[in-house]
DNA sequence: TTGCTGTTAGAACAGTGTTCGTTGGTAGAA
DNA sequence: TTCTACCAACGAACACTGTTCTAACAGCAA
């Protein structure tokens, strides 16, 4: 192997990048990965230009802005998301495999919950999770009002139960939460009884809950609102489940 | 009235500021000001220091960072919500009561449920907003982990289903979010009926509910799932309620 | 008067998203 | 083959951001 000749100085010394071109895919999945190890706030165009070894520049040729990158980020990742398929006699245990399929996604990608508000998946991924969604709700035989706005209602719900598990993927020592909890706790038992009676008697219940119990019973609170809702089964209103 | 002398040129003409002296009530009164009239976006410390006639140094003598100051400003807008004193044979209205008052001081200050996001209302107001929205749940005969639980899963909710109300405040022409719902609904119907059967069958239901049915609707399916856990009346498990 | 403490503020630091203007390589037309 | 568009690449810069450093200053206790 005979080392390449140095360029003569007198000729500009244009270096052919000899990286893996730019490509939207590429940069969407450059993104996810420093989402993933750094969070949301790591995530800058030029601390992702620089993965990507060129200037921040560059990037706005394969994406319109910050906030289009973001969207597709999403996008990528609710494909990810298990959706059942529909089963009448099932329904609030597969209303509930939906939602904890949502809920480990979101944990799995640090700031994904983040990411995720006030933006409407509209993107590939999103519409078939769209539809999946839907045809799950109508199957527990609730009016399409009711259903429509239930993937709302459950989707948030997921998100804002997400929101503060602020753990990177994987396992993580469940010390930094409950070290905080502990903190809250003591602050309302400090409180004066007189003026604060339920706080003082509550401090146990508020801060006793971790996220997965919390989780748990919301969405069993909510899957008992909605339920009341369901028509009797049988008469379903037409459109395929699949 | 004489006019003040002007001051020679050769001593420094410092200025003694005739304006208001700072102090963290005034910062975060002129901070909610500009929340309103402009949005959180808009609201800078530049833009903080220069409304108050200073520069952004001398705000962080009154506040330790622009969190806290969001903090504080939080914690001054919860004052304005209304807690009903429990009343147990009124309880789930008494609910929404409350969960309407909420989203009415959400909404009357722009961008204050992004603000509220992830902050845990530890301040004076918040607080007593705490305590007495414990005492709100219990008297609807919940358990104690449910009614912790309730008292965070129901704030939640407002925040979320005020997140995209970007009104500021006053009743502002609903032309804009109506344009953008039909500017989904004609996306929905427009995709592939074969592939996104519940989709195409759902545009309507999905981008026609306005903001306020929304809201009315989710508090039901909540209030009712709750309810499903209230024991009997009449065995109370001791702390006053007020 | 002398210290001292805490407020005021200009300047600066290190970062942000985004745009401008210029390159350079290449695909298509002549 | 030659010329010409076109467009990805990208250094530099713009207008910001939150925050800190530093020095000067005011009010007050000793």
């Amino acid at each position: 192997m005979t080392e390449p000749i140095p360029a003569p100085p007198w000729q500009t010394p244009k270096k052919p990048p000899p990286r893996q071109p730019l490509s939207q895919d590429l940069i969407v999945q450059v993104a996810l990965r420093i989402l993933d190890a750094e969070g949301l706030d790591a995530l800058s165009m030029r601390r992702l230009a620089q993965e990507l070894e060129t200037g921040p520049a560059s990037l706005y040729a394969h994406v319109a802005n910050k906030d289009e990158l973001l969207d597709l980020v999403y996008d990528t990742v609710l494909s990810e998301v298990e959706i059942p398929v529909p089963d009448p006699d099932r329904w609030p245990e597969q209303v509930k495999e939906y939602l904890r399929s949502l809920r480990t996604v979101f944990r799995s990608h640090r700031d994904l919950a983040r990411v995720s508000i006030s933006r409407i998946p509209l993107g590939p991924n999103g519409v078939v999770g769209m539809e999946r969604t839907m045809a799950l709700m109508r199957a527990g035989g609730l009016p399409d009002d009711i259903a429509a706005y239930a993937g709302d209602l459950l989707a948030s719900f997921v998100t804002t139960e997400t929101l503060d598990d602020a753990f990177p993927a994987g396992g993580t020592d469940p010390a930094t939460p409950r070290a905080y909890a502990a903190q809250i706790r003591s602050y309302l038992t400090s409180l004066p009884v007189d003026r604060f009676p339920n706080l003082v008697h509550m401090a146990g219940p508020i801060t006793s809950l971790d996220s997965e119990r919390r989780f748990e019973l919301g969405m069993e609170i909510i899957v008992r609102g909605l339920s009341t809702y369901a028509r009797p089964a049988g008469q379903d209103s037409s459109a395929g489940s699949g």
